[in-house]
DNA sequence: AGCACGCCGACT
DNA sequence: GTCGGCGTGCTC
């Protein structure tokens, strides 16, 4: 009898093992890869064959064996490539096998996605039209059969042809039915004309580089550290015709699904084999590219970091753009991956290349270049020998002392005034949404805050509070719900407010809010940015989406409102935060012939993040920043493993996140011969999510297994009052 | 994830 | 004495 190991589709964490089924008769088709649907416990499920094998029908089993119930799609859905990446995600992120096989599926869940099929009906044999003068309507078809070679059955209408004349053909045996599936596309849309462009000399040694590589089919990564407007676009669009060229393909990772119009764009202009994915795309569209892939239709996938999980064969180069962008990080679902660990692992199982695009690099991989376990390839001059923008930093605590109360300091007024003046465009950027940022009693303090998760709520310009993570809407308070004082204050400034402060300060300039609130929609990003590249706005503000990736050539201000917001928060990472979010924004300005200027608004202007920031010296901010992380044990020096512990009951979870602190510190800190550190127990950033109160622990580690180890031992991993996120972002 | 089984508290 | 709380364990 046949036998087939699944792994079945429930999402708890204490399912980690494959289950054993038989498989029927009129199911003996079925391999490894196939997604069927099992019954399990009571219920059913949807699983993954993973195995397949025959044993002797006289074999028992410990357990009684249930059939598989049925087949899901027309054919195996999983590669042998994406079942072993599952298994080593499963291992590395400590989920269960089927979270990582469901990384690889378009929908949430499992259900069978419709395929639609178009009609077609196509000529089978040649005919004597003599023997059709008599039926002059099926001669017609027919005739029309002969020259085109089909028609499709929705245009039979148009035509004027009968479907009785064709059902008439069939009979006949002169025409028959195809069902074709129906692949849609809503990227075709996007045509680009080809540009013919000469690299510069910086560029060609880049290319020339990682060609070596390629052509020797062999893991190696690079880490392309170009200035913004460095052109690294190119260099990834050479590589990717090198590597087509050795009959391999390409995968090509943006950070944001805001940024694949742009690259798509770009890569159509030179491939004819581009597909996209991305998690804005409806489900069927997704499992539709799926399909083109596995044909082997594809050579290029591009899309942000779900792109990684298609069944793409025989990679041969993969590009991670804006390497250093934290939307790499899966950070709400379980398995809590990281797009640029698993890409480089991915790259490991292609033996391809790996190439890390950015101008700010994570400090991570920029050590690694500069430890020579990645090629650091250097572009430090703009295509064409653009200048880089003239940054200059503004103190809004010298503002205030000078009278000006306003979100807009006066040498950025002035700026705005100019190049209004000169028709030229601008782009401010200030990193929060809504209008107010807190909203707060002024008599006692108190804050109006998330009734899930705590946090402090945004008013919005619409009355209205609004929570920017559980997206929970309420009414503002007239009276405080904590001392009774009416004395309700709306502080700080997101991009609504700037919205009304820059119509009253230039009245007759257009301006473009681009922020969560305004892009809705697929192509919501694109049509804004459009938008403003035809000029039909003047000024473009909004959140950081702003500053990624476009390149529009009248733009010649920039400016950077409250800049070191994010250094307030306790996050290791703040100043890399802060020192990107200023470097990408000032990338934006002066790309063509005109000249650039860059306004930094900050409050803490001596802020290292601040001030080389504005110098536009990575080097020397790595230099600082470097230090100050070895000093500290963060990441590069340690991988970091955050342990939420949840619970109902505030003790329960403080008590258990202590017992695994002691257990740590006997079994790890002082056995392992790599430093070890746990620190904790501290409440997470949300102490408390819906009644559930939330400690943190937190791993340092300079060796990753042994703490995985840890985890395993304690099973950990199999708790769902757990969670276990490798290389957190944030501390807490 | 679901569901059954099982051991302690307040009820007709 | 029983009904039902939800902690624990199992599902091929």
């Amino acid at each position: 009898m046949i036998i087939a190991e699944v792994c079945v589709n429930v999402t708890a964490n204490s399912v980690r093992k494959n289950f054993t089924y038989r498989v029927p008769e009129r199911l003996k088709f079925l391999s490894a890869g196939w997604r069927v649907i099992v019954s399990f416990g009571a219920k059913k499920f949807d699983g993954f064959v993973m195995k397949i094998y025959e044993v002797d029908d006289a074999r028992k089993f410990e357990f009684e064996l249930k059939e598989i119930i049925d087949a899901i799609d027309e054919e195996p859905w999983f590669t042998p490539e994406m079942m072993s990446a599952a298994r080593w995600l499963s291992e590395f992120y400590l989920c269960p096998l089927s979270a990582a096989m469901a990384l690889f599926m378009p929908g949430r869940r499992g259900k069978k996605i419709s395929v639609r099929f178009k009609k077609f009906y196509k000529l089978t044999k040649t005919f004597d039209a003599k023997n059709f003068s008599n039926k002059p309507a099926q001669l017609k078809i027919l005739k029309f059969l002969e020259e085109h070679g089909e028609i499709r059955a929705a245009d039979l209408k148009s035509k004027n042809f009968s479907s009785a004349t064709i059902k008439i053909l069939i009979e006949a045996g002169f025409v028959e039915v195809e069902q074709r599936r129906v692949l849609r596309d809503s990227y075709s849309l996007i045509k680009s004309v080809p540009k013919t462009f000469e690299l510069t000399a910086e560029q060609s040694a880049a290319v020339a580089a990682v060609e070596k590589f390629l052509a020797a089919r062999r893991f190696q990564g690079f880490l392309l550290h170009g200035v913004t407007g460095s052109g690294k676009t190119q260099v990834y669009i050479e590589l990717t015709k090198i590597i087509r060229q050795l009959g391999r393909r390409a995968i090509i990772l943006v950070p944001e699904i805001a940024l694949t119009s742009q690259i798509v764009t770009n890569f159509k202009a030179h491939f004819a084999d581009v597909a996209v994915i991305h998690s804005r795309l409806s489900v069927e569209e997704r499992s539709e590219t799926f399909h083109r892939i596995r044909n082997g239709e594809v050579g290029i996938v591009i899309g942000a970091r779900s792109a990684l999980f298609t069944p793409i064969e025989n990679v041969g180069l993969i590009v991670v753009d804006e390497e250093q962008d934290n939307s790499y990080k899966q950070d709400k679902n379980s398995p809590r991956y990281h797009g640029r660990i698993v890409a480089e692992e991915f790259a490991k199982f292609h033996e391809a290349a790996i190439v890390f695009g950015s101008a700010t690099p994570s400090l991570e991989n920029f050590y690694r270049a500069k430890q020579g376990e990645l090629i650091l390839l250097k572009m430090s001059r703009r295509v064409l020998n653009n200048p880089l923008p003239e940054v200059k930093c503004a103190d809004m605590r010298g503002e205030l002392y000078a009278g000006n109360n306003s979100v807009l300091s006066r040498a950025l007024v002035e700026l705005l005034k100019k190049t209004l003046a000169e028709k030229n465009q601008a782009i401010l950027l200030l990193n929060r949404r809504g209008w107010s940022t807190v909203v707060m009693c002024r008599s006692c303090g108190e804050v109006a805050k998330c009734p899930d998760c705590g946090l402090p709520m945004t008013y919005h310009a619409d009355g209205k509070l609004l929570c920017h993570r559980c997206e929970i809407v309420s009414e503002p308070p007239t009276v405080c719900p904590v001392c009774g004082s009416r004395r309700i204050k709306f502080l700080g400034t997101g991009t609504e407010k700037l919205e009304a402060a820059l119509k009253k300060f230039f009245p007759d300039a257009k301006i473009l809010r681009m922020d969560r609130d305004s892009t809705g929609g697929k192509f919501g990003h694109k049509k804004i940015l459009d938008a403003f590249a035809a000029h039909e706005a003047d000024i473009l503000f909004g959140t950081q989406m702003v500053a990624k990736g476009h390149d529009i050539s009248g733009v010649t201000a920039v400016g950077v409102l409250s800049a070191d917001a994010a250094l307030s928060f306790s996050n290791f990472r703040a100043a890399e935060n802060c020192f990107t979010l200023i470097t990408q924004a000032a990338g934006r300005a002066g790309r063509a012939d005109l000249p650039g200027k860059v306004i930094v608004q900050a409050y803490d202007v001596n802020a290292a993040a601040i001030r080389f920031g504005c110098a536009q010296d990575y080097e020397k901010f790595f230099a600082n920043e470097i230090s100050q992380r070895e000093e500290n044990f963060f990441p590069p020096f340690c991988r970091l493993v955050k342990l939420i512990f949840m619970n109902a009951n505030e003790t329960k979870a403080k008590d258990f996140a202590k017992k695994i602190h002691t257990a740590f510190s006997e079994e790890v800190v002082k056995n392992s011969s790599a430093r070890q550190e746990i620190f904790g127990v501290i409440p997470a950033a949300i102490s408390n999510l819906r009644g559930i109160y939330r400690f943190v622990l937190l791993i340092g580690s300079a060796d990753l297994s042994a703490v995985r180890n840890f985890l395993r031992a304690h099973e950990l991993h199999k708790r769902e009052d757990v969670l276990i996120d490798i290389d957190p972002l944030t501390t807490d």
